[in-house]
RNA sequence: GCCCGGAUGGCGGAAUUGGUAGACGCGCUGGACUCAAAAUCCAGUAUCCCUUAAAGAUGUGCGGGUUCGAUUCCCGCUCUGGGCACCA
């Protein structure tokens, strides 16, 4: 019988789905395991070869989880709304629902093709309706609760009007918005109108103003991680600073807790850091300054890290958007400041970063330095950020660059505060030396002048003590169609929860999925759009939305009374490994805590942290061909001649081109421009260059992975795929190699085929094969729990090689199992051809055993200190007595013992042990 | 600018955390089988000196250091990948 990988693979595939063989089920009897993969947004391009990288790794670690007795969970499905589909919607009038369900059907024939081990009765997609009612119930939850900082936990917003109704504002201390502190008769005396407006300073999921990135290309605001460098994430569209109001879900609230939790978290530092740096954590004062404009008096607040510098303080910054700018701004003034605020509001963000210039303008205010009374100018800049600290900042150019180029620009004054800082030519922004020039604080370090000046400032009442986050509440709200709407409707423009009886809320019937002509988002569009003849929200959530608890969703898929049951969630917990890449590190995997934090808070779920441990998949590169065509003209010339002439270079599709060499006639048929192209060849071939980008169709460098299934079968896919380095390493395609592990199954068929003779036998197994089956036990063990896959898979190689035509069945029944999580077909069907009837999936992790023999000898005897020290190499872990009782037996290593004892001994399992010999 | 990570043969990458560097695979060279090819199997393959071998020397980005012993630890550089970037 031949390795039939086509229909090996198609039968098993089959008997699995219908046997159900992967389903998993709340068990109390046994352990739990929960392994995740980031569920992917199903595009129009389908998988390439980078996609199953991950679920490769995950799906072997959950198929050794499931050998080692444990009950796992492994289940798959769609991050479903987004903006692709839509903007195809918006082009050909399909419904978005129409396309993800086609793309949905694709990626599903796929990924079965690669034989994961998913549990696909737990499938979901957050378009479904009986899924997203979910998103919308915590979303009301979130809208319904405020944020207690002196329990540092979520509340129900009932508890927050309870304590008004008793002492007005200054009976919590809450994370809100601008409050006007007011008493309880005041609170009683408000309005509804008014007490909703407060309020809605204090939900979770609140609507406020605020500046945030718009971008008229998408025509929708974005979030902080959705921008890069100025230009929206999808489709690199230019973005714009704009005030506007907003859902937004109060994530700063969390800051202190999201830092916290990381420390007690398996993910990798660098991961880690990434989140730190985005919460951003600062310790420093909040400071006091009275401000004079046009005769008023003030008290404005700013923020400094830096309190021992008050004495440098040369002059104070606003922030263009600063609510501080109107009060602040003297009539003399008043025609430059709104020339610069116009001047500010006309660029994008990305202009904003890249101009380096130094701008601003005088408000024509004065404040007063607290510690020396000096009157400083007030002036606005952009350097300042209004989203940050209060917006307003002190200026102490002397040991801050920004401040110290503005000075400069314009011609501030700059008073050095420690002793020998050179500030001629730059700032001194180092937090050491000696003060002087600062009263009180002359002769301390800076290490100490800090909380000293900060002490002194909280004793003088003009000043405290305060942390900082840099990290901004989430913008919540898309203008946009294919997403989750929102559950409210405004009743007398009070925002009012749908009740939850009435969700799901579905999305409305439209004729066109663009915005309205007058900006208004395309729910706008829909004719009866409205709740108890209220009108509704028109914008939608966004994509991380959905993403926030999906993980919780899969423990409890079709349950119609809760996300999650807590009977499922006591069981499943968390998820326990969760596999995925590093570009959602400052998105979904923050939403994601957060979420699962608050759900914690009202006591949802049983854990406060939702992936325990978290690996990185390193992304799988395409190699990009390029043809080089002579500037203005229709010719194309071969790499090696390219220099001859002036080029620009121009992608070709992979698929044309092998080894570097494109196929003319292909290239020319391709596009119906390229039908006349010339091509100067080199020694009869066209030659492209190439370059490592990234995996995507518009560079035409995706490698399907169909392709490689067809050729070589899934199981040498996986093996390959998992061969070709490190699992976090990012690597280029290539399929140089594949051939050797696929002559590795090859190999591994014909223990038990000879032609179509079966070897099979029951003889027993010499020691040797022994040993060589019990390392390559051991070490798959140790390295599929440290995500070492390639080096197991080296040791499969080795194993195989020592066990060359050893045929017994002993050896081979452990061998299929330890093959199984890799090559999950072609060890079902060796399992069944041994006479199994139930899946090698129910097959425990054969045991480890060492067998060792002593053949070894003495590599390196040296003497030092008057004591030897010799190391010798074994072929299996040792104990030190078994090694101490070899060393005397054998005659070669016996004489370093002579007239002496052995002091220590170090044993490296399987290869090294270091010998200390102590004279006595 | 700041914060992480990486650098090992022709290539992808090992080295069990201080113990024979280059496992395993690819590629390449030679051989066996074959009319031939494919497939399969065997041997060799870091560099230098050398006809070859033995033997030797060199060798993990560069320069120092610690150690009986360093790819591994310490100090100083170079290059490179990634993240953040006016965060006061």
């Amino acid at each position: 019988m031949d390795y039939n990988f086509i229909e090996i693979e198609r039968k098993w595939q089959q008997w699995w789905a219908d046997n159900k063989t992967y389903k998993a089920e709340v068990d109390p009897s046994r352990e739990k395991y929960y392994v995740l993969d980031m569920f992917p947004y199903p595009s129009g391009a389908g998988l390439h070869v980078g996609h199953p990288l991950g679920y490769i790794a995950s799906d072997i670690f959950a198929r050794y989880k499931r050998l080692k007795g444990f009950n796992v969970l492994h289940p798959m499905g769609y991050d479903a709304f987004g903006l692709p589909a839509e903007q195809y919607a918006i082009q050909t009038g399909q419904h978005p629902e129409k396309t993800t369900r086609e793309n949905v059907a694709r990626y599903r024939e796929q990924l079965d093709r690669i034989g994961f081990s998913f549990d696909w009765d737990r499938e979901l997609r957050t378009s479904d309706p009986d899924y997203f009612k979910w998103t919308q119930w915590a979303f009301l939850k979130m809208f319904g609760s405020w944020y207690d900082n002196a329990l540092q936990k979520a509340r129900p917003i009932e508890e927050l009007t309870a304590a008004f109704e008793k002492g007005g504002s200054a009976a919590v201390n809450a994370a809100c918005g601008e409050v006007r502190p007011f008493t309880a008769g005041e609170w009683k005396a408000f309005s509804e109108k008014e007490k909703a407006d407060i309020l809605m300073q204090y939900r979770l999921a609140y609507q406020g103003e605020s500046t945030v990135n718009w971008c008229p290309a998408l025509g929708t605001v974005l979030a902080n991680d959705e921008v890069k460098d100025g230009f929206s994430e999808r489709g690199g569209h230019p973005v714009f600073q704009k005030k506007m109001t907003q859902w937004q879900l109060r994530v700063s609230a969390y800051a202190a807790r999201l830092l916290e939790g990381l420390d007690r978290l398996d993910w990798t530092e660098s991961l880690k850091e990434m989140q730190r740096n985005w919460i951003g954590r600062s310790e420093g004062a909040e400071m006091v300054f009275k401000v004079r404009c046009d005769g008023a008096e003030y008290d404005m607040t700013i923020f400094t890290t830096r309190a021992d510098t008050v004495f440098g303080v040369t002059f104070m910054v606003l922030a263009p958007e600063s609510e501080w700018v109107e009060k602040l701004t003297a009539s003399s003034q008043k025609e430059a400041v709104e020339a610069y605020l116009a001047e500010v509001k006309k660029k994008t963000e990305r202009e904003r970063m890249a101009a380096k210039a130094v701008t601003g303008v005088f408000s024509g205010s004065y404040a007063v330095n607290p510690l020396t009374g000096a009157e400083v100018p007030v002036w606005i800049a952009e350097y300042v950020l209004a989203g940050y600290g209060t917006g307003a900042i002190m200026a102490v150019p002397a040991h801050d660059s920004r401040d110290y180029a503005f000075a400069k620009k314009f011609n501030l004054p700059i008073i050095p505060l420690i002793e020998g800082a050179d500030v001629s030519t730059e700032s001194f922004d180092a937090k050491e030396g000696i003060m002087c020039n600062s009263g009180f604080l002359n002769g301390m370090t800076v290490r100490q002048a800090i909380p000293a000046a900060i002490d002194y400032i909280e004793k003088q009442g003009i000043g405290r003590r305060k942390v900082n986050y840099r990290i901004r509440d989430a913008i919540f709200s898309r203008q946009r169609f294919w997403g989750e709407p929102f559950p409210i409707y405004f009743k007398d423009g009070i925002a009012t929860p749908v009740p939850f009886e009435a969700l799901p809320l579905q999305l409305p019937e439209i004729d066109q999925y663009k915005p309205t002509e007058d900006g208004q988002p395309p729910l706008a569009r829909a004719k009866d759009w409205t709740y108890e003849g209220y009108p509704l929200e028109t914008s939608t959530m966004p994509g991380f939305a959905g993403s926030s608890a999906y993980y919780l969703r899969y423990m409890d898929p079709h349950n119609d009374k809760a996300l999650v049951s807590p009977e499922a969630n006591q069981y499943w917990r968390s998820v326990d490994l969760y596999v995925g890449g590093t570009e959602h590190a400052t998105g979904h995997l923050i939403y994601s805590r957060f979420w699962n934090k608050f759900l914690y808070d009202l006591g949802y779920v049983c854990e406060d942290e939702p992936f325990r441990k978290l690996i990185n998949q390193g992304m799988i590169q395409g190699r990009t061909s390029y043809a080089y065509r002579i500037t203005g003209t229709k010719t194309y010339v071969s790499a090696g001649l390219k220099g001859q002439y002036e080029t620009s270079a121009v992608r070709v599709p992979v698929s044309m081109v092998r080894n570097d060499r494109m196929d003319v006639e292909a290239f020319r048929k391709w596009i119906p421009e390229n039908a006349d192209a010339e091509f100067i060849l080199e020694n009869g071939e066209f030659v492209c260059g190439w370059a490592i980008e990234k995996m995507s169709k518009t560079f035409f460098n995706v490698v399907n992975p169909d392709e490689i299934c067809n050729n070589y079968g899934a199981d040498t896919l996986r093996l390959y795929e998992m061969f070709l380095g490190p699992i976090e390493q990012a690597k280029p395609w290539s399929t140089d190699g594949i051939d050797g592990v696929n002559r590795f199954l090859k190999k591994f068929w014909r223990l038990f085929w000879d032609r179509d003779t079966f070897l099979v036998t029951d003889e027993a197994p010499t020691r040797a094969e022994l040993k060589a089956l019990h390392k390559l036990i051991g070490k798959e063990q140790e390295d599929i729990e440290h995500f070492s896959y390639n080096t197991t898979i080296s040791a499969f190689m080795i194993a195989l090689n020592e066990l060359q035509g050893c045929s017994k069945r002993a050896v081979l029944e452990p061998l299929v199992i330890l093959l199984s999580p890799f090559a999950p077909h072609m060890a079902e069907e060796l399992y069944h051809q041994l006479g199994h009837a139930d899946s090698v999936v129910w097959a425990s992790f054969p045991a480890y055993k060492a067998e060792y023999t002593v053949d070894d000898s003495v590599k390196y005897p040296v003497s030092f200190n008057g004591k030897t020290r010799f190391v010798l190499e074994v072929s299996a872990s040792l104990t030190p007595s078994e090694v101490e009782a070899a060393v005397r037996s054998d005659a070669q290593t016996a004489k370093y013992l002579a007239g002496g004892t052995v002091a220590k001994v170090i044993v490296v399992p399987g290869r090294i042990v270091n010998v200390v010999v102590k004279p006595s």
